[in-house]
DNA sequence: CGAACCATTGACCACCTTCAATGCGAGTGG
DNA sequence: CCACTCGCATTGAAGGTGGTCAATGGTTCG
């Protein structure tokens, strides 16, 4: 058993777990209600909802990006992760949403009132299960990032970030090494938990040893690939 | 509507998000079934799972303290919680398991193989409901555990520690003034984001200050409880 | 064209890390 | 019983990474 072979910890070597968005798929059943659901659109930094609201309604990105987000009394953000087209928004622990959620850019939503949601929840005994499994891939998702900002030096942070919208971007059907950047620096610093200026600079310094081409800020090229995944991978 | 109020963002001012230990309390159903189920010993340093481990089991913690973590190649480590006496160990999508589980001290734990978790699934149509519940409530405390890690500072961060440690043992009835804690300093640096040298300069500041008292090094006495509310929410 | 916002770049510095030595407590064997 | 050892915690000194403060540049939008 693997168990053995751990019994001193930090020995282990595993494939590096990756920055990861959490693929907030519909499970069967809510797609339908929710392809029928009715269309709210929200204007760059509009709130979706903030912490705090109660859940009124389940959302599903259609277009654009949101931004989700806590704070702290004195202003410091922590950005938990983004809503892409196709992902979920709003599931959660009953009662009051627990973060904020902010559209990046113009985007638009559908929603579905919980009722709706609990209405499905009847017909279908599998469908806790399904959004069980929806909420453990969130929670390897925040892992994740908690592996990236608690121990990965800024290169790091940057460096895989990028990878893994990438990767998100592949798996869309485009083309791995363009990249588009729906957010601002300072999303993407409050993500890492770094400041914009650093957000800035490491970009430079990818740039500088050609393994990003920044057009527009909103945009990258990758150059280099397995540059770029060496430095995620521990680089510094 | 809230969402007015936040048209720009850095603008909100709500409780502070505290830094909270994901209590996994089973789901009805599940509770008979374990209490009928047999009983694990584990040493200390010995692991109950590993990463990319097949999730055989669905564990309850009865004594002892479980560290759960990830690790980069190269060894850095990211704690991502504690699970202690009543928790629940092993839920997450299904496959393999997402992290490693070690035991901090000799535990106890008992065991139930996932197929009569399954069986109880089937059973029970709720049963997937009171799952993704649990699934929130842990989903919640990564949540505010990013934040600590990614925006706060040493001081804040073992602060919130300290009172989110004070605070569990006052929910199973014992003095909030007095924490036991079954962990060494390198699980909790490991869990901020810190080194072991910073966590124990900070242990060491706070007696200073004589807002702790540190009669042995896993026994801690808090002197001063709103100056260690007021370090942990932005005394810096 | 001007204004507002965002990104970039530079200089300086603070906090935390790193490296190193010492201290302390528990467990073990002489 | 004491000496020894091992693991963990504490403390000190030095250095680096990333933060802070500030100025400049670029882009978008009215």
């Amino acid at each position: 058993m693997l168990s053995q072979a751990l019994a001193s910890s930090h020995s282990i070597t595993r494939p590096t777990p990756r920055l990861r968005e959490g693929d907030r798929a519909a499970p069967y059943g809510l797609d339908e209600h929710l392809s029928r659901a009715p269309m709210r659109g929200v204007e760059a930094k509009e709130h979706v909802f903030a912490e705090g609201d109660s859940r009124s309604h389940l959302y599903r990105v259609e277009t654009g990006a949101i931004c989700l987000y806590k704070v702290l009394p004195d202003g410091r953000r922590q950005v938990l992760g983004f809503a892409y087209p196709g992902d979920l928004l709003g599931l959660g622990a009953l009662g009051e949403h627990q973060f904020n959620a902010q559209a990046t850019k113009p985007s638009r939503l559908r929603s579905l009132p919980w009722s709706t949601v609990q209405h499905v929840a009847r017909q279908d005994p599998a469908f806790g299960i399904k959004l069980y499994e929806v909420m453990s891939q969130e929670l390897a998702a925040a892992h994740d990032l908690l592996l990236t900002t608690g121990q990965r030096t800024a290169t790091e942070r940057v460096a895989a970030f990028l990878l893994a919208m990438a990767r998100r971007g592949e798996r869309k059907g485009e083309d791995a090494t363009t990249i588009n950047l729906p957010m601002t620096r300072s999303d993407i610093g409050d993500f890492l938990g770094l400041t914009i200026e650093t957000v800035s600079r490491t970009f430079t310094k990818l740039r500088q040893l050609h393994i990003i081409d920044l057009a527009q800020s909103t945009h990258v090229h990758i150059r280099d690939m397995e540059a770029l995944e060496g430095l995620a991978e521990g680089g510094r």
